[in-house]
DNA sequence: TCAATATATTCTCATATAGGCATATAAAAT
DNA sequence: ATTTTATATGCCTATATGAGAATATATTGA
């Protein structure tokens, strides 16, 4: 037939750009639509939208408060598409660069703390 | 105006379901696009079209082998993808599973060695 | 050369949206 | 009650694209 929908799939979902945009500020703290609106830049209906989905797959929850809708990232949703990734890292550099990212970010931080 | 092309984007083009089971298998070995039709049993065109958009973003490379196409992965393209997904890990689990899985493994390796 | 095999391509259709615009809804403030 | 503020919805259009069917292309073998 035809294609898919995406709304009901988190993959698809996080393959539109827009919508890893919207995800990426809500990493950083919860916000509501206009908040989001003022940093995006993009008519609020597109951003309501977007949420729209998010929160149809789940990525994101609603909390009202008065007039105010907060939107919040729910990280555990995503935990599917990081664990579909697990069976390439056998392929990436010795295998551990993560780890070594991390280990070197310790060390920084003991350095800070010791200065 | 409309959707964009998902053909030029890694993430969207993991978005679509049939191309992931196409990855999972490439991820195994190489594959002709017959062992691939065998495997996923969808018609040959099917298998081929999704192959075409994997090769447009670099996720799988062609080799030609007699009549054969051999399609093999391309691990390293996905890295964005796991890139992207780091700022979700500090929500993870005491933020440092994949870590506490690596060092259990090591501490095994070495009473394995003392053993 | 001709047939067989392996794969890609073209054409068509149905359908899923992304976004624009206008408007509806809902809560708070006056 | 009326207005203002915050957000969602509905309608419309353009376009992307997944799949089916038929066909084209390419390579090997007889």
């Amino acid at each position: 037939m035809a294609r898919l929908k995406t709304t009901h799939d988190v993959f698809s979902a996080i393959g539109e750009p827009k919508r890893r945009v919207l995800i990426e500020q809500l990493v950083l703290k919860e916000m509501s639509v206009n908040e989001l609106v003022d940093v995006v830049k993009w008519p609020q209906p597109v951003v309501s939208k977007h949420l729209s989905v998010l929160k149809q797959v789940r990525i994101v929850t609603e909390r009202r408060q008065g007039r105010f809708r907060l939107y919040r990232i729910q990280p555990e949703e995503l935990r599917p598409i990081q664990e579909w990734m697990h069976q390439f890292e056998k392929f990436w550099g010795g295998s551990m660069d993560q780890l070594d990212a991390y280990l070197n970010n310790l060390q920084e931080r003991d350095s800070d703390e010791q200065s």
